[in-house]
DNA sequence: TGGCTTATTGACTGACCAGTCAATCCATCC
DNA sequence: GGATGGATTGACTGGTCAGTCAATAAGCCA
């Protein structure tokens, strides 16, 4: 309706979502006041609780939102009949594309949710633990067709994935790990080669 | 000289600290009161401040303390004259006993420090910077002997091989993961294997 | 014993900030 | 044009809590 038209009625929740998400990633969740987020978008402090009904819930809606376009893509690519390889390659593919797209976003989502698991990790910690779960299942499925070790847990391999992707995004996030564009695409390579090196089966395997 | 006498006087200053650990692991170091730490001591309120300039300085000493032996410990093992997977696993290893050892003081540093790059994170990171730092360096020796793969980033490599330790405690630390006697130990070997394996010149290295 | 220093106590204060609310604005429709 | 209801405003309130401080206890030396 309001949206046919150019220029049309500002859309003043989604100004303050994207205002939210810069002042989050520039001053943190905590430390941050409610001003500050009204301020950036450029809106009266009430306005905030007109479409929101606490800070919290703000926070909530950016990380929902977010996480829910990345399970779905997560259920998708586990569907496709390709190989795991390629499988945790799209995964760490989105991911990295993700961060890539809006870093800030990115930021506040790995240090405000998926990394503070007090707080608000805990109130999401069935979303999270969602991801791992599919991640785990594509590794149980390599498993079962032979390509992985079976030796393995395949939780435990779905953590250290999903553990590693998230600490190069964190070296980026601080400035410990160069972000060219080559960077980036080099990083989703090498995750993959990585932890799917040691996984599969292979003449690489040292019997202990 | 007051620790000559068993039972001597009682050392609050510590008694604090270990009650900080036991409140940061609870209810989080932001959601805690500096009360709620004197009351876990048994101590009152303002002794915590002839300790402590702050309940920031709290948690700055407990991390400082742990983490300096971690630096300590890794720079030993790189000294060492053992091969790269021996030098990793003596590291999983004493990451993970560290957990096994006090689980909520890890709680504590991984939650409340390593992994809160805003706040404490960035008070520390050249602590924590300087951790990935020794890694990636034993990484590099290895490419150096033609061990590990020329070909990767040897940063990146150390990133994903602490960001998956770290995901592992995590894990552990909300219950999403097994932590029996047995399950400890097979992460560590898992970790180790896999991040290995991944990097390791073999015949397991499939070309591009 | 008296006098000095350090440890310990807990009531109090000052600042801060999330969330409320009554008032105003403005689009729309009859 | 005026009535209705949602959008927008920002001053204000209530509660919370880190950190202060003046008073008291406990150790220690001469």
């Amino acid at each position: 309706m309001s949206s046919t038209r150019a220029k049309a009625v500002p859309d003043r929740r989604r100004a303050i979502l994207d205002a939210a998400v810069r002042v989050f990633a520039r001053q943190g969740f905590h430390a941050c006041r409610v001003s500050d987020i009204a301020d950036e978008a450029g809106v009266a402090y009430g306005l905030l609780y007109h479409y929101f009904p606490s800070k919290e819930e703000v926070l909530n809606t950016l990380f929902l939102e977010r996480w829910g376009v990345m399970l779905e893509m997560i259920r998708e690519v586990d569907r496709k009949p390709v190989p795991v390889r390629e499988k945790l390659a799209a995964i760490a593919s989105f991911i990295v594309d993700s961060y890539r797209h809006d870093p800030d976003l990115m930021k506040v989502i790995i240090v405000e949710v998926t990394r503070a698991a007090n707080s608000f990790g805990q109130t999401h910690l069935g979303q999270i633990r969602e991801a791992y779960r599919m991640i785990g299942e594509i590794v149980t499925k390599a498993q079962q067709e032979g390509v992985f070790k079976a030796d393995i847990d395949a939780e435990f391999a779905a953590m250290t994935f999903y553990g590693a992707i998230e600490q190069v995004l964190t070296g980026w996030i601080f400035g410990l790990l160069p972000q060219g564009e080559d960077d980036l695409e080099r990083a989703k390579q090498m995750v993959v080669e990585t932890v799917c090196g040691g996984l599969e089966v292979g003449p690489g395997t040292l019997p202990a």
